[in-house]
RNA sequence: GUCGAGGUAGCUCAAUGGUGGAGCAGGCGUUUCAUAAGCGCCCGGUUGUGGGUUCGAUUCCCACCCUCGACACCA
């Protein structure tokens, strides 16, 4: 159960980020729907003519980078920027996903690394950052440090007959716990911050628990691939909390004020699609730093983010997706055997975004078929072969998009809007049906051309509400339409 | 363990306490403008289990079974 108030979509310039992906894997399916969804969010916003700065990127450093870096046997550097390369595929229009972002911020880039030193600085500067010894948990076994999480008992799963070592490591904090408070007193202001609502209850009740410091730094001897610590030789800033600030630095801050100020103030904020294990970096850690960095900054151009969205995760054959299961599904595989839309519109209208959601090839390909192949694509072929046979005349006059439509895309909900376009094209077929132009052109000729007319002016409005989710698909519709062609071959073709 | 969400047709999901619906898949029929597509009809359910409240429960209450998530330094 799901419910999202209207609001934060309305008026104004809009700031939209995704998150910055890891890259120490391909682009997966999970981040391919968080990236396709916010460019669904991005492209509506265009088309109600809003100006629209649209962020992802990647974030590239770390220990696991520096690791995998290691193994093959080159710099971190030329590990991302192989990997940065593979995401920027996303952008491509054929063999990537179409996705019209403004901007592809990179972790590693100098201009990023510039603004979170400024932003350490300000958090220091806030009385917010300090150093401190603590103990880490290290199992000899597996020759890594661990996370509570990781032990059971006290002792590595893994390795159950040796002890765990506690290293004394000196690092600096983050002053997390100062922010409980104001937290709890920015969820409380905003009914929407987080959404879905069972999102934001479990970062509510999280925050409630109290809140510990913690560490924002990693010794460079131990791990050398990340931002140097402003005025301190010896340390790296630890890489999530360098990452975070890329949704600033992408705009420019800090130096750029006045370009930062009209996308992350004038526009009341930004808003962050996320995945549901990003919640609490994203809800409660970014946004106590946002905080603690405001209060340092003279402009207070730091303001909350606007709302965080938060997805589930993709699951395959009901399992999670690994390479030892042999489930994987990679989204640049599916765009290679059905096109860029096809991928689009599954991930934008069959899975369900909230929610976990079970993807299967089978799955696939049967709503390929049902909808794309035989729902729009024979539609599109149908009526403009009819157009053409026949000789129809057709003016086009605009039309506002109906209510059903554009209140979907308030209730942050872009399914139902792509529900409501599936609906309009049965609704056209079933007009065929009825009407029987093909038919009715031996005996009333004038009638049936007036009927074909009315239905390439509908097949042109479902081209234009189509624009958010399939553009290039979208595009070729108006464009048939206006050049009173039929497609030479099927928009999608029938898979066996 | 504590808290939260959920269990409805083969699949994915709907259903202010008032005869349980849709899409897909499957079956039958039918049309020719179209990609063997379209359209029409049909099949399909003891709503997880057992109690309770009620004239009436998918819906409210209780218990139980099962699934999933949160409960901090993996990002």
């Amino acid at each position: 159960m799901v419910s999202v108030q209207r609001g934060a979509y309305n008026g104004g310039n809009f700031y939209i980020t995704t998150t910055l992906p890891y890259v120490n894997a391909d682009p997966h399916i999970g981040f391919a729907m968080e990236i396709v969804q916010a460019d669904i969010i991005a492209r509506y916003q265009r088309m109600l003519g809003r100006e629209v700065f649209f962020n992802t990127g990647t974030d590239e450093h770390g220990q696991k980078i520096s690791d995998a870096a290691k193994e093959a046997g080159t710099l971190p550097q030329t590990y991302v920027d192989g990997y940065a390369e593979q995401f920027s595929i996303l952008k491509n229009k054929d063999r990537g996903l179409n996705v019209s972002w403004t901007n592809f911020i990179r972790t590693s880039s100098p201009e990023h690394k510039a603004a979170a030193q400024e932003f350490w600085r300000r958090c220091l500067d806030a009385g917010d950052i300090y150093k401190k010894k603590y103990q880490t948990k290290y199992c000899v076994g597996c020759e890594l440090e661990k996370t509570d999480s990781e032990l059971e008992g006290g002792k590595c799963s893994i390795h159950p007959n040796l002890s765990i070592q506690l290293i004394d490591e000196e690092n600096y904090f983050f002053r997390f716990s100062k922010y409980q408070d104001p937290l709890r007193a920015l969820y409380e202001s905003r009914m929407d911050f987080v959404v879905p609502d069972f999102r934001f209850n479990e970062i509510k009740s999280f925050v409630s628990r109290g809140l510990q410091d913690f560490s924002i730094s990693r010794l460079k001897s131990k791990m050398s691939w990340g931002v140097p610590v402003p005025d301190d030789s010896e340390q790296v800033i630890y890489v999530w909390f360098d990452a975070l600030v890329s949704y600033i630095s992408t705009l420019g801050w800090p130096h750029d004020i006045d370009n930062f100020k009209k996308w992350w103030v004038e526009t009341g904020g930004v808003v962050q699609f996320a995945g549901k294990d990003q919640i609490r970096m994203q809800a409660a850690m970014w946004q106590a730093m946002l905080m603690s960095a405001q209060s340092a900054s003279p402009e207070k151009e730091l303001i909350a983010s606007k709302q965080i969205v938060i997805h589930g995760f993709i699951t395959s054959g009901g399992q999670k997706m690994s390479k030892s299961l042999g489930n994987v599904i990679n989204p640049f595989d599916l765009v290679k055997e059905y096109g860029t839309d096809a991928v689009r519109y599954f991930l934008a209208r069959e899975v369900s975004f909230f929610e976990d959601s079970d993807v299967t090839v089978e799955r696939f390909k049967e709503a390929y078929n049902a909808n794309l192949a035989n729902g729009l694509g024979n539609l599109v072929s149908r009526i403009l072969k009819m157009r053409s046979n026949y000789h129809v005349d057709v003016v086009i006059e605009k039309s506002e998009p109906s209510e059903v439509y554009t209140n979907a895309f308030l209730d942050l909900d872009p399914k139902k809007a792509a529900d409501f376009v599936w609906e309009e094209i049965g609704n056209l077929d079933r007009l065929i049906a009825e009407r029987e132009p093909f038919k009715k052109i031996k005996t009333d000729e004038v009638a049936a051309k007036k009927d074909i007319a009315m239905m390439v002016v509908k097949l042109y409005e479902i081209g234009v509400l189509l624009t958010p989710f399939l553009p290039a698909t979208s595009e070729k519709i108006l464009s048939l339409v206006q050049e009173n062609k039929a497609p030479e071959t099927p928009l999608f073709p029938r898979k066996e």
